[in-house]
DNA sequence: ACATTTTTCGACGATTTATCGGATTATTGC
DNA sequence: GCAATAATCCGATAAATCGTCGAAAAATGT
């Protein structure tokens, strides 16, 4: 049987592993340097990036702080951003791509909704504090910026709410909670109590233990989710 | 009877009007400058920095434009803040204390915990529709900022958290919902999901309205916390 | 009206961002 | 191998923005 006999939306299965598959394989930037030397101080750049936007701040950090901690000048940090702002937007992009593809191999043997969901928003905290730095620019300087919906990272924040979005629409259909709820509205709860729980760490470390808290709360909200009375 | 004979915190009824004093009347700024003109002046610029960051956003915004947009040279501007930075952490605290002097006003006749708690965070999502600008630049600008922590403004965010804390612990006491339950987990719960409905709204303008879509998830997250079994 | 204080602003220096042409290094074709 | 070509890198420098200072203008007090 070929698969183009089944319409591709038919098969609940198919559907979510292709919509991992799409979120771990957004394209990643156009450029496409040709010898290994490039490809090298990319990683170079983005990496000094890095420490220097999370120990300044975007807005304090300076070009020329980031070229000198990857060693080159910084005429030939434009040769591949062509901005701050640029590089800035850039950076989130391969981290998010890498929690895709973990997530995505993490919950391979997992069938059940309730199951994936904790998975997921468990998940992303323990990225956030495994990459305490890519957090802290992501989070705190990025994500809620008013610049994300012009740039390509877009897409990448977007897929964000659509797995939760996918997951609660499973759940309701194999009866983990029920039907009649606003799934939007669920989706909304469960984002913004893990990116709460996120961004307090990030800035206080409180909780001590982020993936503790993190399992407690998600745990805690799905068990108040699928014991909720239906809608009437 | 004096009120040097109570301990100060031993009557929860005026531990609420003394927290709700503290918030609305966080000391302003310090300059005091002598003449109505400067005073003029001062309004000026806040309420053109306010359009230009909402506008252009903080770090595309240029100091020489809201110099011109408030009707006075650059030089002048830095008579009254020392840095763009300066100025972009000033500006959301006179909004805040607006927000809880409203706050505290509609507050007034009510007693519950449940009714205070449902208010204020139905008030919050309010304020952020009615200063759609100003919520702009506090909510996807300032407010999850590395930097706050360093400013003043750093006060009237916690005191965000700390209403929301005491009446949880209020509504415990009066048996509104299990006195069990880790509060510092469901205040993330509700200040989470409050902050990512307005943030969404912000960006996306969804959902369309915001003042209903709030009133419906926070008495969603109410209902499931009051109806959730004690912990064991 | 005049001295004093406060406020404003134009001119200018300092810092940071961004560009450009040529030198250097790697790759390709033979 | 070696020239021809392409890719990469960097110093010099232009452009934009930030921030300072002293002197002029306006307000205030007597």
């Amino acid at each position: 049987m070929s698969e183009a006999d089944l319409p591709p939306s038919s098969d609940p299965a198919s559907d979510w592993e292709s919509l991992l598959n799409t979120i771990a394989h957004r394209p990643k930037r156009a450029s496409e340097r040709k010898q290994d030397r490039s490809k090298r101080t990319e990683q170079q750049i983005l990496s000094a990036a890095l420490r220097v936007f999370a120990r300044d701040g975007i807005s304090r950090s300076r070009i020329a702080d980031i070229a000198a901690e990857a060693g080159i000048s910084t005429s030939t940090l434009y040769e591949y951003y062509k901005s701050k702002e640029d590089l800035a937007y850039d950076l989130p992009r391969n981290h998010l791509a890498d929690f895709f593809e973990e997530y995505r191999q993490a919950v391979a043997g997992k069938s059940g909704a309730r199951e994936r969901l904790t998975l997921y928003l468990t998940m992303t905290a323990d990225f956030a504090r495994e990459h305490a730095e890519w957090a802290r620019v992501f989070y705190l300087e990025i994500w809620p910026s008013v610049f994300v919906s012009e740039t390509e990272l877009r897409h990448s924040v977007d897929d964000f709410a659509r797995v939760v979005l996918f997951l609660l629409r499973q759940g309701a259909r194999d009866g983990d909670w029920p039907a009649g709820a606003d799934q939007f509205q669920t989706a909304a709860i469960l984002l913004g109590a893990v990116n709460q729980v996120i961004i307090t760490w990030l800035l206080y470390r409180r909780p001590r233990n982020l993936t503790k808290a993190s399992i407690g709360i998600v745990e805690r909200m799905l068990e108040m989710i699928s014991s909720e009375r239906p809608a009437g």
